[in-house]
DNA sequence: CGAGATGTTCGGCT
DNA sequence: AAGCCGAACATCTC
């Protein structure tokens, strides 16, 4: 599921235990989103703790607690972060259960390529400060853009933007989104963009983000959005991405091709080949 | 039953 | 040498 918008959404889900104690600690010691450090130093580290914040960076996210002790989450594929009751008992794809007063913050993923790893520092952790600018941010300008584009001039634009380097967050269904939106060929080289095409790439980039935050991730709301991707409108390509799928603007069918190993959806007369 | 699913990493090749 | 591609990871659904 999760590409900036859903990391954003699945942030949320734990806002109820912001500023509680870590009263207890479940983990699934051999899953593999312990893959990069043991489950049970992780488990040692956090309880205990009280959970100040939740920070987010394209599909990465970080759990601030007191005492220097900070965990990085990823969803992968199929993680998902929930609040349930106090006395939950794990079910079969749970691997992370903090118990709190009151609730029990749950990290739950089917596929296990997320990822749960501890980290000490005072202080944000240094990795995370030399995270690439996100797409959102003022400091990822056109320029910033420009030079992404030009080390990767042989490279199909579609798999240059599930790059994490150049576009923070963005996934799959966000790729084809922008793509579709900015009138591109995702076979497209990178170094075969002119000015007019990075800058509509660019500019679709930010609105792409900026609309899915607003609509799936509940920014600038108060409380959460029911569901996560209800509320994602029917003119956006996004729920038109499949076999027999038609362009929601014209009406006609949606091409369908594998590139970077990834399925890619398009309307073909309208993104011609730049 | 094989294929594919909104992700990342690694080994091999150019 | 930088950068590309396919395979692998684990599980479920169509």
């Amino acid at each position: 599921m999760p590409e900036l918008a859903e990391v954003e959404f699945n942030r949320r889900q734990w806002d109820a235990g912001l500023g509680r104690m870590v009263t207890a600690v479940y983990v699934h010691p051999s899953a593999r989103i312990y893959r990069e450090g043991p489950a049970l130093e992780l488990a040692r580290a956090l309880l205990g703790q009280t959970l100040v914040r939740g920070h987010t960076h394209g599909k990465q996210m970080l759990w601030e607690f007191t005492g220097g002790v900070w965990m990085q989450l990823h969803l992968g594929m199929s993680g998902e972060l929930r609040s349930r009751s106090a006395d939950l008992t794990p079910s079969r794809h749970d691997h992370l259960i903090l118990r709190q007063d009151g609730q029990a913050l749950v990290f739950n993923d089917e596929r296990m390529f997320g990822l749960a790893t501890l980290h000490r520092a005072e202080g944000f952790p240094a990795w995370w400060l030399g995270l690439p600018p996100q797409v959102t941010d003022p400091a990822w300008t056109p320029a910033h853009l420009e030079r992404f584009l030009r080390r990767r001039a042989r490279t199909p634009i579609k798999s240059a933007l599930l790059d994490q380097e150049g576009f923070p967050g963005i996934g799959n269904w966000m790729a084809d989104e922008i793509l579709w939106r900015a009138s591109l060929h995702p076979l497209s080289l990178c170094g075969g963009l002119g000015h007019a095409a990075r800058q509509v790439l660019w500019e679709q980039t930010r609105a792409v983000a900026t609309d899915a935050l607003r609509a799936i991730g509940g920014v600038g709301e108060e409380g959460l959005p029911p569901d996560m991707n209800a509320r994602v409108p029917r003119t956006w390509l996004f729920w038109h991405r499949h076999a027999k799928g038609t362009c929601p603007r014209t009406g006609r069918p949606l091409q369908h091709l594998v590139i970077g190993g990834r399925s890619t959806y398009f309307e073909a007369q309208r993104q011609a080949h730049a």
